[in-house]
DNA sequence: GATGTCGATGATAGCGCTTTCAGGCAACTG
DNA sequence: CAGTTGCCTGAAAGCGCTATCATCGACATC
């Protein structure tokens, strides 16, 4: 530590260097008895160094417990190593497990995340977490468009900053990284019908644009099949509002089997039916989606598609560094959701009608 | 545009400047005809500025879309707006939820947030989670001090940068929020040998040293009541190996309350009783802890009790906040997380014992 | 009228790095 | 042995900002 104050022979005499200041590059190299470039040139192996200095340069590393300041480095350099996760959202199922599987795989590539929340769809909140990704100078951003704003926010960086988005419903544009929704509650509502029910009415949860892929599943299917489509039920993400809908639908005798546009919105509604006497599935069948972990614990255990969402934010991690590296990926990769038939659902029972 | 080209005099001529390189500050001056360090001054507010060159200056940097890069800044004024929020794990509910409340205080401070994974408590990748935070010269960190990784992060990080620990066990040291989880734990013990159970087993979750919050406050009523302290039974985070547990638990007629050390962990092991055809509450009581959001939708609906992690985040940055302003916080802040009696806690029905 | 005082401004010097660029040296040519 | 090569190396410049300091009027003071 005292070697640190080797080149301090110009500074007013009144105080010593302050020991606990991080060690710099310039230390660094001091104590290596080399230039500062050479030392940037083992951090970085842009050039090679004599097998001698690197050595020295090693240990002065180790013995100063350097490490390289990022801010400076992006300064010098311009080229960043934090990526941006752009969300609505960082707790909910979904969003928790997309920004898991992002952040794993970028720090798999050393890669750091920064995480910056779109509070809505309202332009200053579009504009105000643009901003922050912009001032950060990040080499690109994962943007989970799930919701309104994570489509807003899309569209305000995906000119600007190298953007994939991690969606449910594919579309042209930027690379994107998809479970694709539509085919999966498709399936599910045909499951239902296939059990015998004359329709099967859907409990929308907030979708992310005019319609998402899990609603558009379950009116095609219905469509295809001839089926009623029954007005759409709607719920925040505040699961009590799904125990209502359920409490409600209970009420209505001709409904018997119910599509939920995800597991917890599932479970309230399942709650909402039971706590009116009916059963499920004896009396009514309900669907979830996602696969939720307490999806197969729940009594009954939850028919539902399996959405693994930590898969899709690897996947579009995967996008979105072979796009930084100038490989021009797949605009498009498509996850297909299998589907689990477990206890909620059954064929009718006759009783309602 | 054409007067950003204002200043590239001096430049080859083969190309015009690039059209979509961001704006600096020093175009922004340009444009604005006032120097460098005033555009400065107006964005730090460091010092006063006329009206009239104030406006010219916010009219350019408005016709700019000019946003001030963070690694420069943090450079030249070696303060930074970014605080590391530093965890083992970011999508499992308590940890989630943490993450969001300290993610929504930074957020309003003008803090932009990073995220930092320890991926164990091996001294690798301990020293991994310390070197990318202290490469990325953070203002402060917030360690969610739940788990070993958590615990070995914290050590390694709070001498070297404001550091605030969210946790369950209060501890002298560094400045933390706390939920006491003991005091609940017992009392949720307390409740179900209230309730006329001879002793309550544990499903202990894994722990965050030797023994966290939860055991303690568990064991500590058993001992307070002379009741018989059982074998603890270890779960992992991998929900089956609770419900596992649950087969287990029920085929030991001996077993009628078990304590869970969370929700996520009750429902598998009730779902494991369920399964082996006793039923919840009648046969065995269960309770489970943190009020996860499906737990009054579970059936039966799961005694708990009520954990704030997003509250616990939010304290926990108010205290990062006041540390880096100066303000020496109170280094303990302590919520008390009150119990919810539901359906899945019973008197013992006798035809165990 | 000479002298301070003060607020607003710009010139200048870095922050900690990377990136030219030119030099030095050893190993090859012919 | 002069004339290339080619590889390492350090000097110097500069990334986009902020901090410090000197300057310059305008105004107040004696």
């Amino acid at each position: 530590m005292s070697r640190l104050e080797a080149g301090s022979h110009n500074e007013p005499m009144s105080y010593p260097t302050p020991v606990n200041r991080p060690a710099t590059i310039a230390d660094v190299a001091r104590v290596a008895g080399v230039s500062v470039p050479t030392v940037s040139r083992v951090l970085t192996g842009a050039a090679r160094v004599s097998e001698q200095r690197r050595r020295r340069v090693e240990a002065a590393i180790a013995e100063l417990a350097y490490r390289p300041s990022a801010a400076a480095q992006v300064l010098a350099s311009r080229h960043s190593k934090t990526i941006a996760i752009v969300a609505a959202n960082t707790s909910r199922y979904g969003y928790a497990e997309a920004i898991r599987g992002v952040e794993e795989s970028a720090r798999a590539a050393g890669f750091v995340v920064i995480i910056v929340v779109v509070e809505s769809e309202r332009a200053e909140d579009v504009r105000a977490a643009a901003d922050a990704v912009l001032r950060q100078s990040v080499a690109g951003v994962v943007v989970l468009k799930f919701d309104p704003p994570g489509v807003g926010a899309l569209k305000a960086l995906e000119s600007v900053v190298p953007a994939v988005a991690l969606s449910g419903i594919p579309e042209p544009g930027v690379p994107q990284a998809v479970l694709d929704e539509s085919g999966a509650a498709a399936a599910l509502t045909e499951h239902l019908l296939g059990l015998g029910h004359r329709t099967v009415h859907h409990v929308r949860i907030p979708p992310s644009g005019k319609e998402d892929g899990r609603t558009t599943g379950w009116r095609v299917a219905l469509q295809r099949h001839g089926s009623p489509i029954p007005p759409i039920e709607d719920v925040s993400w505040e699961i009590t509002t799904a125990y209502e809908v359920g409490v409600r639908l209970a009420r209505d005798p001709a409904v018997t089997a119910i599509f939920c546009g995800n597991d917890e919105t599932a479970m309230g509604v399942i709650r909402g039916i039971h706590d009116t006497g009916l059963r499920v599935p004896a009396d009514i069948s309900v669907a979830g989606f996602d696969d939720h972990p307490l999806a197969s614990m729940f009594i009954p255990a939850l028919t539902t598609a399996r959405q693994d969402f930590a898969e899709l934010g690897r996947h579009g991690t995967a996008q979105l560094l072979a796009l930084l590296n100038g490989e021009s990926p797949l605009a498009l990769e498509t996850l297909e959701p299998p589907i689990a038939i477990r206890e909620s659902t059954a064929p009718p029972s006759g009783r309602r009608r």
